[in-house]
DNA sequence: CGTCTAATTTGATGACTATCTAATTAGAAG
DNA sequence: CTTCTAATTAGATAGTCATCAAATTAGACG
């Protein structure tokens, strides 16, 4: 799941986790109304009215139409009921944390293989090992420049094979390297490594 | 859909309905966390957390479990699931309305004197106590007997002070007593209904 | 046009709540 | 018991947001 889609599954709940706005779902699914009878019906004034709509209407949720001196506002029955299917499938759930820490399976890897700040042991698969390289490169800066020296350095904190992930990283595109000197690279991979939590 | 039902549902989105809240459920679906990593995760700090977690916990959305010196948290994924089957259909949205129609006044009494099931405190104003008697009352069937063993236990799980709420039950009219035997009175002041508020 | 009504926008206010730090509690482990 | 860690509670603060009154807009209709 895409942040994109987190923020607006954020946003509908946000929406009708209050009161009046729900109490407007529920009127709007028995019958249209004006502006003016739901003030009536929720005890409320015009323009409070006005905003919650205009927050239901920005979603989808609701639909209106000018009738005469009067706009008639209808519910998105299907919106909801759409979003209903899969919304709260297990996998739909789990899908909502990719887009807040990076996927479990990274984080399994580096659980793993990772005891606090060490590296205890370099993984055999390729991919595994690129989890690690990701969460080692986070080490450092975007933007400095690092000499050889200063990169083993830091390399030496995590684990005693600097020569090897000194040139993983840069086989695998985390850092870039010119005339002896040492970068970080953008991520262009969308999900960076989760930090390990539990070690 | 009764009062009750239509606030723990907006409960429930007011709880999902937040941005911390909603990655700490994705988060669980993937896999069960303590405190201290949640904190992590999310870059907050334990207590915030912890305090999210309450009221999840407090819905039912999650469970916690000690185990060694931290506390596990699981989603109760049953929970949700459940949950969004019917729960966006038509009909059950429609039946949002109905509770609706009750008196602002009264929900807002009930909100600040209940917490879930329990009363938080008994209102000192003689209208709002009418407010929470007739919530308690609906405790009861009606062409029940009881006695008066029975009315306390069944009261006792709302507030300890079972004899004055068994007495003002009976004072008020919502209950009627005769040689130790209890039983609900209809509800002869209803609620009016919304007058026609359109033309 | 001008007037009337419904709705929206604006700006202010109060309530709520997410978050933090500091203090406290509950257990585990020595 | 004492110490250490994880978690919760308490208290304070800041940011968000629901609500309202007042001002403004948008149409309808004569």
């Amino acid at each position: 799941m895409e942040q994109e889609e987190f923020e607006s599954l954020l946003q509908l709940f946000k929406v009708i986790g209050n009161e009046s706005r729900l109490r407007i779902v529920g009127l709007l699914a028995n019958q249209e109304r004006s502006v003016g009878e739901l003030a009536t019906l929720l005890d409320l004034k015009e323009p409070t009215v006005s905003h919650h709509l205009a927050l239901m209407k920005n979603l989808g949720l609701v639909t209106a139409e000018a009738v005469g001196n009067v706009r008639i506002h209808r519910l998105n029955a299907g919106f909801l009921e759409g979003m209903s299917k899969e919304l709260f499938s297990k996998e739909k759930l789990a899908d909502l944390a990719d887009s807040v820490t990076g996927d479990a399976r990274e984080r399994k890897v580096l659980r793993s293989f990772l005891d606090g700040q060490r590296i205890k042991e370099i993984p055999a698969q390729y991919k595994k090992q690129l989890v690690i390289l990701r969460w080692l490169v986070e080490k450092f800066e975007f933007s400095v420049r690092y000499s050889e020296r200063e990169l083993n350095e830091i390399i030496k904190q995590h684990h005693p094979d600097t020569a090897w992930l000194r040139r993983s990283m840069i086989d695998r595109k985390l850092m870039a390297r010119e005339k002896g000197v040492y970068w970080r690279l953008p991520d262009d991979a969308r999900s960076p490594a989760a930090d390990q939590v539990r070690g």
